[in-house]
DNA sequence: GGATTTTATTTCAAGTATAAATTATATAAA
DNA sequence: TTTATATAATTTATACTTGAAATAAAATCC
């Protein structure tokens, strides 16, 4: 045993997931009574945004770590609320192409400013070069794993 | 503005939910398949661990961060399996204490030290200072906010 | 003591999430 | 071509999650 660093990365697991949960938590709160709205509607708008030229099921799923039954519910209800649309791919009629519409793209772009700002001072306890510390930290997690 | 420090903490917390919903995949993951478990449940027999008395499914609920109607659930099912039992408590007819049963303490066990295997390797890329690093900031910006 | 408020928990409806099975289409191989 | 395999998305079953409402018991007020 390499004196404890097993139990020092446990430690800084149990930070990061606790962290996050806190943030999503005030996140929730804040799109719930500001907007109407969840997290997971925005994190797809937000993807979607990312994206002008729309993106299909699948890469959604990738790029969001969520299941893909999951988001064909989320996006259904998307384009129920007219914030979405999906078009037939040209050439493989099994994809879906899914978009903004104008009014997704307006209430996405009213939600978006007010999100960095919550984030902004969430997190106002960290500085620019600690920040980018944390960040190449976690890049570098994220990284080490084929 | 101030230079942008707004969107280097929006990348921050982009970055904090990837690699947690990345890690946390990982774990959801190895539990299910070497335990056919989910880490909701883990995370109420490691809550329970750490309080062999017992917890009152308030301090339950708030120690894992999620609603008190979703702890019900999933204790519910623990206890079915026979892995956590519910007590009364002396002098006050309305709370429920949460004990870990023999089975629950006995699982816990075998599941706890896999689970740090798994951690220690998911993390691997960082050390012992720099993991001390991310925790000072991560506390940091919890305790940020009353 | 009795009314009011607070606290502890459960119930409920709706939404989010996964894994596995299914449908439909596309591509490759024989 | 026919057959086999792979891919894109949906459906299904089950579990998790929340916020709000309901229940019940305690604590506080007057």
């Amino acid at each position: 045993m390499s004196g404890g660093l097993s139990k020092q990365r446990l430690r800084l697991w149990v930070n990061l997931l606790r962290t996050t949960r806190l943030i999503e938590a005030d996140l929730r709160e804040e799109m719930r009574t500001a907007y109407r709205t969840t997290l997971p509607r925005f994190d797809v708008l937000s993807a979607l945004e990312r994206h002008a030229a729309g993106l299909l099921m699948g890469e959604l799923s990738r790029h969001l770590m969520v299941s893909n039954g999951n988001v064909t519910g989320i996006v259904e209800r998307l384009v129920a609320d007219g914030l979405v649309e999906r078009l037939a791919v040209e050439g493989d009629r099994r994809a879906i192409l899914v978009r903004l519409t104008q009014a997704g793209a307006a209430a996405f772009a009213a939600m978006a400013a007010q999100h960095e700002n919550w984030i902004d001072r969430r997190l106002e306890a960290v500085g620019r070069d600690e920040a980018q510390t944390v960040i190449d930290s976690l890049s570098r997690i994220r990284e080490d794993r084929p």
